[in-house]
DNA sequence: CATGAATGAGTCTTCATTCAT
DNA sequence: AATGAATGAAGACTCATTCAT
């Protein structure tokens, strides 16, 4: 159980904890946060947002259900916190994917970024299956709040992957008439359930390879300029 | 409640004991089952599965929260119904979309019959959008069992989609190397979502116009073989 | 299914029934009730009185839920008439295995009465071991009322028993001391249960006959007078 | 709520780990669930199982509702525990009035055991009579199993009573034919009724003890041998 | 008169939240 | 600060009873 991080703070004793007064409860706040959090994403995954009680979230985390309180103030706000904490994952595993060192210039590099952006979302989806679970299945069933942030996620994500067409398209490397925007947006229609279908447990390596590389050909074939073909 | 003349068709019958009591009205269990299925489906969508009580369901049936369960065994098998419903209703929308009445010939067929398909398709879940909302957002979140049926609606649909591709590639009209099961795995992803986000209050048109004709310039790119390019 | 015997009573057709204008219609009504009552009884002893639906009792006698409050004001009271109904039976067995046709004038004679009584007793509750239970087990535990009434079968059949052992004691059998009212309870005592063990499953012919003649025994030698003896 | 010193006896305790927050009383819960079992035993003797809400068993416990299902899983596991409960009690009760501390060796022996024992039971039932009221009149309505184990319990009985009247007739004292098994099955048939009558009400000091002394004089001439007489 | 459809009062049970220790 | 015991509001579901046909 995640005690192991609380266990390596503690070990500076009072002493060391006294020199400085105050900073370190914060610090224990928010780990203390962290941990709870860590525990409702796992047990929310497995068992769902309405299946799980807090006693399950509170045997999880290894501490009393009545703790959870002092750290959060209600189920629903956990929800809340737990979403932001997946998005912030979600986006931190895709942003260095689309991360633009240094301008587009030629056609096969546009390819290779897309590629690139591809396979490590994909993988990273894979590793943590879970986070897109609850971004996209649990949450867009609980209320219309959260329902809005799913899709503030969305929009979120077609902005990222906009800016990699939009780059590509000043480089005169996308095909006459095709916008970005809409680009980004066909892209995460392609590229969350792509994640998703992970989530859901067809967990089919062959089928997800030649779903990856359709996707890789359809980016070349529709989305590269003639003269670009390479 | 309406009240179709039985009594009339009854005398005919051969040994016409006349049964005391009053007649059961036939068709009754249907006619009430599909009206508490419209009704969860009301409810279902706009509050959701968890936060819909029976009595909601019965107050918009108009209804008491006791003849719910004359029709129906409990709540979950009334969701069970409520998406099987949904289902049929999915696949009827799309099913005579994608209908194929004669054999492909030429590339523009194709490109035609898959910009119908798409329009039929998006226009219909714009008039329905409860429909997939039940079917994808509320449904994945239930239980393990729903998890499933929803899996197997997309493999339907892939299944149908791809029908399509085959026969496109039978008629020589797929681009090489195109696989028909996963062109129909790309065209499920694009427009389950694009249903999706009508679902999720997006409604702005001319997003979703542009959305729609990046599919078709898609298609005609990515799948048709070059010399069949128009 | 007791359709019979309104099956039985009809046929006298229209024409008979106006002749005398009321009488039949009492008769059905009386007729009805009393299906109704042995339909209750045979699922009152089936399930118990509380698992009991008034619709399981419906089916049973093969009419109309509704039909039951035509001639049973509440289940409460159908329980009632129930009780009433199994006690008529219980004295009805009962009492004629206990009647005395003539004074008893010698030993044997009592004995002998006692035994036929017993048998009698024995036999009938074999015969029909519902009425025990429903009038034992299941009415003792529904409310203050049924209670009570079950206490007075009790002291009714005590009663019963008592006259018997008055007899003996006027015609000087009874051992010296022997109170005829306590004799009467204590055989009441031992017999209810008789009955009662077949009841609840314990069918033994062999441990039946032998707690029988155990029972005789103990008649012969605790009631009778030394000198009567056989 | 009484509070024992359990703190005073816990820091002896070696490697006196500090748990933080509040300690767990102990024995709360065998004290709890005692606590909850007295007042399903009363409230199921005052209204009897089904009349009674488990809201009836918590405000007469002084608690919440919720609370009683952290101690009891369930009503009818609640029903279990209060026939254990009542079970135990009555063979507590019962079995040292029968308890043999050495072997019979006299007539007047077996008599006085046996009014010994008499005496002790009905003077127990006298003093808790709701134990068997539950046992015998509720518990025999509620279902299957637990009719079965009213019939166990009064198996327990019979044995406990023919293991005193196997002594007596290794002792030779008891009348030639008598079988000890059926003899204990009379007693318990004596017996138990004996503590049911006062459930049901018939609180009667003069008929109760005319019965008890028919009771012994019964066993006096019909149980001891003829020789044996005093 | 008989029927079965409709109903809502009443129960068990769960669980987020509070609070004494 | 942490805990776990206590709680009561809320919801699914049953079934005796009513009543239109």
């Amino acid at each position: 159980m995640p005690r192991t991080s609380l266990d390596a703070a503690e070990p500076a004793g009072p002493a060391a904890r006294r020199k400085r007064g105050r900073p370190p409860v914060r610090h224990l706040e928010e780990q203390r946060r962290a941990q709870i959090i860590a525990s409702a994403v796992a047990v929310f995954v497995e068992r769902g947002y309405h299946a799980t009680t807090m006693s399950d979230i509170a045997r999880h985390a290894g501490i009393g259900q009545g703790t959870i309180y002092r750290y959060v103030p209600s189920k629903r706000e956990l929800l809340d916190l737990v979403f932001d904490f997946s998005v912030e994952e979600v986006i931190s595993v895709v942003r260095p994917a689309l991360a633009a060192d240094e301008p587009l210039s030629d056609p096969a590099e546009l390819l290779a970024r897309v590629e690139a952006a591809l396979s490590a979302v994909v993988d990273a989806f894979d590793r943590r299956p879970e986070l897109l679970s609850l971004v996209l299945v649990e949450a867009g069933a609980i209320d219309e709040e959260l329902k809005l942030r799913v899709l503030g996620l969305e929009a979120t994500l077609t902005r990222m992957l906009a800016g990699l067409f939009e780059d590509a398209q000043e480089a005169g490397l996308l095909r006459a008439g095709m916008d970005p925007e809409v680009c980004g947006l066909l892209a995460t229609k392609l590229l969350l359930p792509a994640g998703l279908r992970e989530v859901r447990g067809q967990r089919d390596p062959a089928t997800r390879d030649r779903y990856r590389a359709a996707l890789i050909d359809l980016a070349r074939h529709a989305l590269l300029a003639e003269d670009a073909q390479p």
